[in-house]
DNA sequence: TTGAAAGCGCTAACAC
DNA sequence: GTGTTAGCGCTTTCAA
């Protein structure tokens, strides 16, 4: 079996509570000499202390669990987890990933689960940005990911896809352009959707543009989607957009088929940013597609800091806003001097 | 605090033993009325059992390490990991995942900090199929996903992409093609690459026709390299293809473009399939794309129920090879009746 | 500078 | 049918 502390005492000719303090690096009362004899003892037995007696007995297991709605269906799951891994393993952490499917009663019995193991922080992850109905049971100081928990009282972060919305228009009415469509997901689950529309509306007005109701379309959250509602923007002719803030890569790639379609060359004859900058999609569009990335890595990493409490602004029960940069590729350019 | 077995005891008047007997369903000693007062007091007090104390007594966790090389940069891992997942939650296993980036001293690190919490098996996983190492150290009754171990002497469990291929340039053959072309990937570190070509090269024999060395083609794993490759391809003018077998679903969407920029319809000129079924891009190209599906639910499913040791047949050390199926849409008909 | 011993919360052998 | 108790492997108080 494996080593115990006590093989490493006998080994060494020491008391356990000298090879616990040496293994703890509370050496300030072990002499340098006793030190490295315990030290040289415990790499002889192979020792390696155990995880669960320690726990029973500091009450603190070095643990954290993340409990998430969706990790197989979408791609972003991952640099939100790696994130949240490279943090707690930062710290000395192991993580319990937990999958719910968006399931109440696996949700319960994950939260049952993670707490028998006393794991000593939790975080509440979500894939796609939104509001949650906290799970009851849940610890008043779990950490939110990518949502935020409806009544409050809990620590979040989420991307701020307001400003993000603004520097997609910003960026459209920097390179020209004052026919501006926001191509909008008729998806109303997604909070992204509104607050990116504030976005859009705010730098409009900013640029002093009215905003033209007949440039704000809504389509399926699909390629398929995009496509068409980008058939309809196109087909107002001479009123039709010269740019077109799509609400994510995927529709974009549709407005991409739709332009294409009509013969209309990208950014030339149309100009079109994405959101999500979405890999192996995004950089892989001809012309690459310019996008707002969604921070997923650093949303995982804060909320992992502000879970083992090695954050200072994690301590507010307002969410962080996560800012959303510019990816910029080859899908933007300055508006065509004349709509055909 | 949290409630303690011997919290229970004394609410239901009864020794911890009984207690603990009935936590367990261990009840045939115990009497019906006996066993409704405790899970009463149980529910009281709150009570939830240590998992710590529990496994430090019993040294069975009910948890299990998954270590994996890659999590952020691919979207393969979610399907993985949900089957995994799905499989421990059956079994009330929690897993903990570590993410090393394929680095070996996080990997070493891992190891070490997987055993200190007496993980009751070990799963190492790769995303995308290949040949591995096993590092030190490693139990020897971990499981491995999506990659073989190069000595052999562990359970594991790969795609069958030799089989795969097959399906692929089978289901070229069955809609009429002769002149069919593999669209290869010049990275020679996945195997699958390899197996893929043999299986390719089989059915061709199979079906009696003569490979091609021109028909085989390489360039870089996306949509880029597939476009590049495949307008090689399509200079061949008379000795062009007529269907195009593309080592994976990125490549498949630059065979896409490069066979629209000549004109040429999908499927009526060209017939194109992929490999992976990769979520957001085979389903959406126009016209759907034919491929072949990589069934990592299905591996991870497996390999938690080989590692959980709930499986009869995970128990050789011969690698398990899982079925990767057909998956029919739209990009793949007949040869046209003249190559122009 | 070092050691003895209690106790973290549980299970299971054994006694009644 | 139920209870007593040792002990899983460690940390930490207290004493020497």
């Amino acid at each position: 079996m494996r080593a115990r502390i006590s093989d490493v005492a006998a080994a060494a000719g020491v008391s356990v509570t000298t090879v616990s303090l040496v293994m703890n690096g509370v050496e300030s009362r072990i002499s340098d000499e006793t030190s490295q004899r315990v030290r040289d003892a415990a790499r002889a037995v192979g020792y390696a202390p155990s995880s669960l007696a320690r726990g029973l007995r500091t009450q603190r297991t070095r643990t954290v669990g993340l409990i998430s709605d969706q990790i197989a269906t979408t791609p972003f799951a991952g640099r939100m987890l790696a994130g949240a891994q490279d943090v707690a393993r930062d710290h000395g952490h192991l993580v319990f990933l937990v999958n719910t499917d968006s399931d109440e009663t696996i949700e319960q019995e994950a939260i049952r689960a993670l707490t028998a193991h006393q794991v000593d922080a939790m975080i509440y992850a979500t894939m796609w940005h939104r509001t949650v109905t906290p799970p009851a049971g849940l610890r008043p100081d779990t950490v939110f990911l990518d949502c935020r928990p409806d009544g409050g009282g809990f620590r979040s972060t989420v991307p701020d896809d307001r400003e993000g919305g603004a520097s997609a228009v910003r960026e459209l009415v920097a390179a020209g352009h004052r026919r501006i469509a926001y191509l909008d997901t008729v998806d109303t689950l997604p909070i992204a959707s509104s607050l990116r529309l504030e976005g859009y509306l705010a730098v409009l007005a900013e640029a002093g543009i009215d905003a033209d109701p007949a440039l704000h379309v809504r389509g399926a959250t699909s390629a398929q989607g995009g496509r068409e509602a980008t058939e309809r923007l196109l087909d107002l002719g001479a009123d039709r957009p010269t740019a077109i803030f799509c609400f994510n890569d995927r529709m974009a790639v549709g407005a991409y088929t739709a332009a294409h379609r009509r013969g209309l060359d990208i950014p030339r004859d149309v100009s079109i940013i994405g959101y999500d900058d979405q890999q192996l999609i995004a950089a892989e569009q001809d012309p690459p597609l310019t996008t707002i990335a969604l921070p997923h890595y650093e949303m995982g990493r804060w909320a992992m800091e502000a879970a083992l409490g090695v954050r200072a602004d994690g301590d507010t029960d307002a969410a962080y806003l996560m800012e959303c940069p510019v990816i910029r590729r080859d899908s933007v350019g300055p508006p065509p001097a004349e709509v055909g």
